[in-house]
DNA sequence: ACCTGAACACCGTTCAAGT
DNA sequence: ACCTGAACACCGTTCAAGT
């Protein structure tokens, strides 16, 4: 914003903004990863003090969230052809697929919901899907709740960071249940643990739009 | 007054052991939250250093599953009357409010898949009441997967410790929303904003197990 | 008003050295 | 094998003092 001209050679000090802020915690994060982007490396990289930042954002929840709303400015909005139950679909992966590339802020929206400009454009075009299905106006909002606390949590998931390690826990106790205490875990093995992760994902969506559609708010069973 | 120098008078320090250090771990949650349960706290209680805990628990994500996992024996097994659906929302249902004690474990859960004893006895319990339900088996186990994620992660979500500041910037920005930019916010917005969190919870598990009975597998349709 | 260095109060994890 | 102190490499946030 402020056009700031340096007579010096060296790359100018840029006045510290809150855009400048988080354009450079959004490059941190991509080329080092969210744990990377700490108050204190990014003041580093700004070379400036943790302290000053304080100006400008809050706490670390509300850089997070920043840069998460960044992220979702880069969500590919899906082409207009097709049922609305396949524009959602595709809609709430493309957020999924963008998530993934960093779990935890995943993990960091789960916990502190967005309020962001690019967000609020997501929910209005859930809503607007939602609508052109029919879908009761008052299950509308539960339901693109419900399908975007389902897709951050899917993303959220993968943050153990190239950590298998539980992963193989689970594997090693899911296999080897014992028949006579856990029937059900040994008849289902194999399906509790395969899946590629687009398929699961697909699914799980549908079964969110389909329940979404058939299943009434407590309020539509009292006026029933 | 001061104390013989004798170690059999004083409470004896006890031999560490992985249960003496997760039980340990569970009472500083109880009293003073997980945020306090730290490696280093952990080890002051156990009056030992921080080092000494390495011995038992590989890291801090695996001291965070022992504990969940504890934590998830003292679920209520809900009573045995009434239809599958109902037992199974009451099942989750007291899943969820156990987590809700302690969201920060939630949020450790959706990253590093549990893999104890009570966590298999529960996903036991799952798979029990979705064949019950003449679920197809194919679907089960996906079925108490996405079960078990929307539970977890609305528990999660409240892992925000006390700071509704997140909350009130997304009221703010969904009834600021502008009416002609964001015509469906701006329709909804009452409904995103309210809602009683049983109400939430239930009509979320109703949407997905009105949605895991109704929806095919991708197998499934393949073979249609 | 904005910016800063320094300080406060912590972290997880590793390691060489002891027993 | 188990246990330990000390060290390494960090954190978020606040605050008094400067500009």
């Amino acid at each position: 914003m402020a056009p700031e001209k340096s007579r010096r050679e060296r790359p100018a000090k840029p006045a510290l903004t809150r855009d400048g802020i988080v354009a450079a915690a959004v490059a941190i994060l991509r080329e080092e990863g969210l744990r990377k982007v700490t108050m204190r490396r990014l003041a580093q990289e700004l070379d400036t003090g943790a302290a000053s930042l304080y100006v400008y954002v809050r706490n670390t929840a509300e850089l997070h969230a920043a840069i998460l709303d960044e992220l979702l400015g880069t969500i590919p909005s899906p082409p207009d052809d097709g049922d609305w139950r396949d524009r959602l679909e595709r809609l709430l992966t493309g957020y999924t697929a963008t998530l993934l590339e960093y779990p935890g802020l995943a993990l960091s929206a789960l916990v502190a919901r967005p309020s962001g400009e690019n967000y609020l454009a997501l929910c209005e075009n859930l809503l607007a899907l939602l609508a052109e299905g029919d879908v009761a106006p008052e299950r509308r909002a539960w339901g693109i709740d419900i399908l975007l606390q389902h897709a951050t949590a899917t993303a959220a998931e993968h943050a153990d960071e190239e950590s298998p390690e539980e992963w193989d826990a689970l594997a090693r106790a899911v296999r080897d249940a014992d028949e006579t205490t856990h029937p059900q875990i040994a008849a289902h093995a194999a399906d509790l643990l395969t899946g590629a992760p687009e398929q699961r994902m697909s699914w799980g969506l549908r079964v969110l739009i389909t329940g979404i559609t058939h299943t009434g708010l407590p309020a539509e069973r009292n006026q029933a």
